[in-house]
DNA sequence: TGCTAATATCGTCACGAGGTCTATAAGTGG
DNA sequence: CCACTTATAGACCTCGTGACGATATTAGCA
């Protein structure tokens, strides 16, 4: 497969995250060919001719995984000479954020499995030494960072959470994707300010009843301006 | 010019923004040549087999404009299949800050001309309707809401102001970057509060003279943590 | 029925960042 | 000597938020 330089192969990989079973956990594709033939990696692929870099990662996730209709965002582009034995490919990689409770995997032809790992375990994996296929331990390591700051910026956590949930999973969700233990009442004061929770009943916990949320809107929306040296009157 | 569909051409634009008279410019360049001909755009153009997109927009901005050796970060990455008319190309974007006094435009052979154009005028104009070639007018407008982030986030203003500077040059870069005005005691406070200007004299100024200040460092560093919902303990 | 444990929710305090405003310092030109 | 300009400095106040304890509501059990 020798490719012209000048039009090198395009691809779209995605860090796809969700909140399962406590922790965090970021969804890879086992390779059924070379090169890094078994190795686990970012489901993602070639770019189609008919479509846009977020269409063919949205149809990668899906061919690969199973996975669809999720959040998704663009990550960054990588295009080092040697990411790929194969020759040039450039990358352009996407964050999605699933709830893993609604979708089930299902591993595509390309994938001899698919699978959720968590994210930290896996991560101080990486930081022993090389792990995942390609470039993507790297890639990774990025969209962790964008996963950390999106979840402080935007209410996007909405994509990773049923349709109805208490505080503490929403708290659950941020201390997993941030990788920080927050004070139960001041996150939930803090939340609450955020202005897009509304309450939905009860739940019962062992304890106390938690009230039931939802987000009133399941847009994205800015949470907090950086509010630094504010204007002048 | 046609390409294959599964290798798109892959071009690398940069749009430049620099503190000039009183105001931030953008740099564009004038196209000598059809499409958009004599139309203002990014610079920027097609990435060679030998680099990576960071080089190639350090490359084409070196050698449409004659600036080099500026700040640069990758913006993002558009793909619309009909942004180019000439057929499929992907442009993955850069961010540069410039200091505007350092540099000298030279066009290069690709371009008429190289200027720097007032950044309020720029979008004003291009709110009322399309201005630049290609989908740079939004290419633009992202970009613009890049620079004002990047700004409150870290310490990149040296990379638009000149080796010495004093308060209000300071401060006008960041009104002029953010689009607004700030009080100037607590611009002050705060800049200073970042811990990473040190005094260099002083400079008459028609009043009592200004402290000039310079980076102590110049490398890009956090100047605020979001810190919401700190951790508990 | 009491007691304890568990969980969620609520109240309060203190500290610091940042806004507003006023005062002072140090030049220029009448 | 005074008015004007620009930069710098201090005083005060509000508000967000981190820390911590108190209270509410369930279950389990003797």
């Amino acid at each position: 497969m020798v490719s012209d330089p000048a039009h090198p192969k395009v691809a779209a990989d995605v860090a796809a995250f969700a909140f399962l079973e406590g922790a965090m956990q970021v969804l890879l594709v086992r390779r059924r060919y070379e090169p890094y033939e078994s190795y686990w990696a970012l489901p993602g692929g070639g770019l189609h001719p008919d479509e846009t870099l977020e269409q063919a990662a949205e149809r990668e996730l899906r061919e690969e995984t199973g996975v669809s209709d999720v959040f998704m965002e663009q990550l960054a582009t990588f295009s080092e000479q040697d990411r790929d034995p194969r020759g040039r490919v450039i990358s352009c990689c996407y964050l999605a954020l699933v709830d893993g409770g609604r979708v089930s995997l299902r591993p595509g032809s390309d994938a001899r499995e698919a699978a959720w790992r968590p994210l930290e375990e896996l991560l101080a994996e990486i930081d022993r030494g090389p792990v995942l296929a390609f470039d993507h331990d790297r890639i990774l390591q990025y969209a962790r960072r964008r996963l950390a700051y999106k979840l402080e910026y935007q209410n996007v956590a909405w994509s990773m959470l049923p349709e109805r949930f208490t505080m503490s999973e929403l708290r659950h969700v941020y201390e997993a994707g941030i990788g920080r233990a927050f004070e139960p009442n001041n996150f939930r004061r803090i939340a609450l300010g955020w202005g897009v929770l509304a309450e939905a009943g009860e739940r019962p916990t062992g304890g106390r009843p938690a009230t039931i949320y939802r987000f009133a809107e399941r847009e994205p929306r800015i949470l907090a301006e950086s509010a630094r040296y504010r204007r002048a009157t």
